[in-house]
DNA sequence: TTGCATAAGTTTGGATCCAAAACAAGCACT
DNA sequence: AGTGCTTGTTTTGGATCCAAACTTATGCAA
């Protein structure tokens, strides 16, 4: 049983979908486990109708997947569609910083070091993640229609598992690289400079898909 | 009462998804109509039930809003999303193009070239909208794996009402270079070309943005 | 023992019913 | 006449119930 923490809204399913795509996110569940109606309707004190409802959103986000009569699983993303929801990301974030920048004002700047801080001083993984989609969101914070950061969410979340496995057994100097990316890019995010920042944005992105993949090569070898 | 044209599915709430958004697309509702639960469930002969999961599936993929108790409506896009969609195009669909290029064979290529025919022959705005569609998404049918086309395909989903509306107002010259781009297009793949062709469809796009703001300032001013 | 077929038990999909919220109309009152 | 309140209607949100499909277990035969 689970209380719905916070500001519940007033409609059930909206909260399950919230509460359940929170769950996915923090890798409750596991790649491809079956979740249960009943299950959830259960841990929620309701009836399976907001419990499939919410499914059926989280299938159109992409964080589930839903075969008839057999009901759903957290979706699993295979290698290459990963490659190329990373190769995504390349393209579209790096415009979401330059539509940010002209917005952000220096509170949000001084978030942004605090998190570089904490991401650099993070001992377990899951702060880590924590601070560093924290980091990133917040850095497109200034975009004005929510459409761009919507699409980056959503990318983020059907990625994280991935982004959990590669925290695990990622390299120091790997983590250098992105801390050191992080810093540039608040710093050019000071300087006003669109320019710089989404090739910063756009690299760091890049250079993650690369890794990644170099992983998961490693994982199939093994 | 509509029949659930062509192949239904075992699930009626998917041929209700499908059967809805295709109506949306067709233009059979206007901006911002309500859709009523029941109406919907009399027409396809169904309960409220799938229905209800249907437009919580269509709120997702942004094609209608939902608010709670009031009920849904086909979502109106406003200018500045508008312009936000036509960004993203222009910066997810020279991504697509790339990768469609490696995989078109001949049979593709001499569909595409009839339907530029087809659009520069059509004399109704319903045929050149629809052969204009079926254009650029076929361009990207190589892409092997089907994330980025459903993403475009979504951003077409939500500004088909302006482009109809485009299409009903726009000057020949505008059409001519439309047409042109279509021809150059189909001799950059042709050519394997695909830095020219990401180019081509990068400049499309932001044309076309640019004279529907246009247009949109006309439609103010008057 | 292995393989298949059949039957029991889950689990999902859909219909119907009930509650709550929004909307509309009529009334009293200023 | 116009405004605000109250009541009745409509419409959505949620619970319960039933049917259909899938899954698992059991038994029979090769």
């Amino acid at each position: 049983m689970e209380t719905l923490g916070g500001k519940s809204q007033q409609v059930a399913s909206l909260n399950v979908v919230n509460a359940l795509r929170e769950r996915i996110l923090e890798g409750r569940y596991s790649h491809g486990e079956r979740i249960r109606q009943e299950d959830v309707a259960e841990d929620f004190q309701l009836s399976r109708l907001p419990v499939r409802e919410a499914l059926r959103v989280l299938e159109t986000e992409g964080l589930v997947t839903i075969e008839p009569h057999k009901g759903a699983r957290v979706a699993t993303v295979d290698r290459f569609e990963l490659e190329q929801i990373y190769t995504l990301r390349a393209a579209v974030e790096p415009l979401a910083i330059q539509q940010s920048i002209p917005n952000v004002d220096p509170a949000i700047l001084s978030e942004l070091e605090s998190l570089a801080s904490r991401m650099e001083s993070s001992q377990d993984v899951e702060a880590f993640l924590q601070a560093d989609r924290e980091f990133h969101l917040k850095s497109y914070s200034g975009v004005q229609y929510p459409l761009i950061t919507d699409l980056v969410q959503r990318f983020w979340n059907t990625t994280q598992h991935y982004r959990r496995r590669f925290a695990e057994v990622r390299d120091s100097e790997n983590f250098q690289s992105a801390h050191s990316d992080h810093r540039m890019l608040i710093q050019a995010m000071k300087d006003k400079n669109l320019e710089v920042a989404s090739a910063i944005v756009k690299r760091h992105i890049e250079k993650t898909r690369d890794q990644l993949m170099v992983m998961l090569d490693e994982d199939e070898r093994q």
